[in-house]
DNA sequence: GCCGAAAGAATGTGATCACAAATACCGTGC
DNA sequence: GCACGGTATTTGTGATCACATTCTTTCGGC
């Protein structure tokens, strides 16, 4: 298997000269499939199982669940098994902390970072909008499949414009520990009753109104959040 | 070359049977190395040569790396070639942004984690006080390195009694990351100027101020990362 | 019928090799 | 003296093998 038959990978010429190693797209489509909720909590991970699973020798399956340990999106069985995070009352609560202090960071930052720029601003409200619309869409047809990734992408499209790296992995690594149940909350309680803030967080973002932005983002985690800990205790 | 000579390890019957694996005793070293501040920012590692260095063989160089380029202490050149994280004035904001959010948070947890066992707070108090009579010492005698790994330490030892993985993991990341300019940081002030709310958050605990506490907590990272951007700059 | 032991499969971990890309080194030409 | 080009070394990455441990399944005894 895997015979990767020397693609030959001329360099690409043209363009920023990235190269996607194996184990990097392993690693991506992983993270994406564990955010987007596609994993449920306990499933357990192996290195072969991956690799076969992606079509990669165990190698790259390696390094991406390693990095996924680290980034405690992937827990350790005291045998050293590998398994999708579990999830705890008391990690739920943690995790709702941790957001809450720092996405509206990372929100405001962003604000911060389209504000000088009109043209910029009114990108990232376009931006932002379609993705909501979308969202909207997949909730009102029920596809927690859709609603779970376009959430996703709704936030960090907002935090990506922040070019506050550091901040960004925070958040990624909570987002990596919240995905799966996410998924678990949106297939259990059907998708016509969440609420989001998202249309409050847009109008914020035009009105370049900070307080209001903070405060939309707080309201959007703990009820996503909240719904979390209502589906877990059910 | 790392014979390692089948050590036996008879499972250790008594005890929490713990198999510290190779990769991450490697792992731990360098964290702690980067932490204390041992490695200055723009160092290059690379898998082989920490191999060599370690007595291990290139495998769990190459995951104990790994992990740390996970976890932004390591950064990645555009050719893949790895290095002790560069700072830069915008890192040091969201880094000071970051714990700021976070340490406070972690450090209440801690409060309130033994706020209701007076036995459990007398210990941590003492504890506390021991290492930063230890940081004093260090201080007074100039010795940086020191300085740099009883520091970490104050801070982990309150950090970790508030039994909170979550937070905790964010807060090492952040500690991974501006370890290597500690470092930089009291080698170049000289450790005489240096004052620290240590004392401030000891007597916090002991009163079980908490709002006492998050200040200390919340100067002690502002001069901390002041010096910081003070060296930079310099 | 059920518990438990033994056999078989699966898994994590470490080691080593191969290969292409990148870097470092060195000598030549001007 | 210096820039340039070619060679040699270093390096990251992927693949594969070996081994001990763990999990699973099955079968035998009571």
């Amino acid at each position: 298997m895997a015979k990767a038959e020397a693609v030959k990978k001329p360099q690409g010429k043209a363009g920023a000269a990235r190269a996607p190693v194996v184990h990097e797209e392993v690693f991506e489509r992983l993270r994406r499939a564990i955010i987007a909720g596609h994993l449920e909590p306990g499933r357990a991970l192996s290195v072969r199982g991956l690799a076969t699973e992606f079509g990669v020798s165990a190698m790259p399956a390696r390094e991406a669940i390693r990095r996924l340990v680290a980034l405690n999106a992937l827990e350790l069985t005291p045998t050293r098994r590998v398994m999708v995070a579990q999830m705890s009352p008391g990690k739920i609560d943690e995790i709702t902390e941790a957001r809450i202090a720092l996405e509206p960071l990372i929100a405001v930052r962003a604000l911060k970072a389209v504000g000088d720029d009109e043209h910029a601003r009114d990108a990232l409200v376009s931006h932002l909008s379609v993705i909501d619309d979308a969202l909207d869409e997949a909730i009102s047809q029920g596809d927690a499949e859709s609603y779970s990734r376009l959430n996703s992408d709704f936030h960090f499209a907002l935090y990506e414009t922040a070019r506050a790296p550091v901040l960004l992995g925070l958040v990624e690594s909570l987002w990596l520990q919240v995905g799966p149940f996410m998924r678990v909350v949106v297939g259990r309680l059907g998708t016509t009753a969440l609420v989001d803030q998202h249309k409050q967080a847009i109008e914020a973002l035009q009105a370049g109104d900070a307080r209001k932005l903070k405060s939309a983002v707080r309201l959007d985690i703990l009820e996503g959040m909240k719904n979390i800990r209502g589906a877990r205790l059910s």
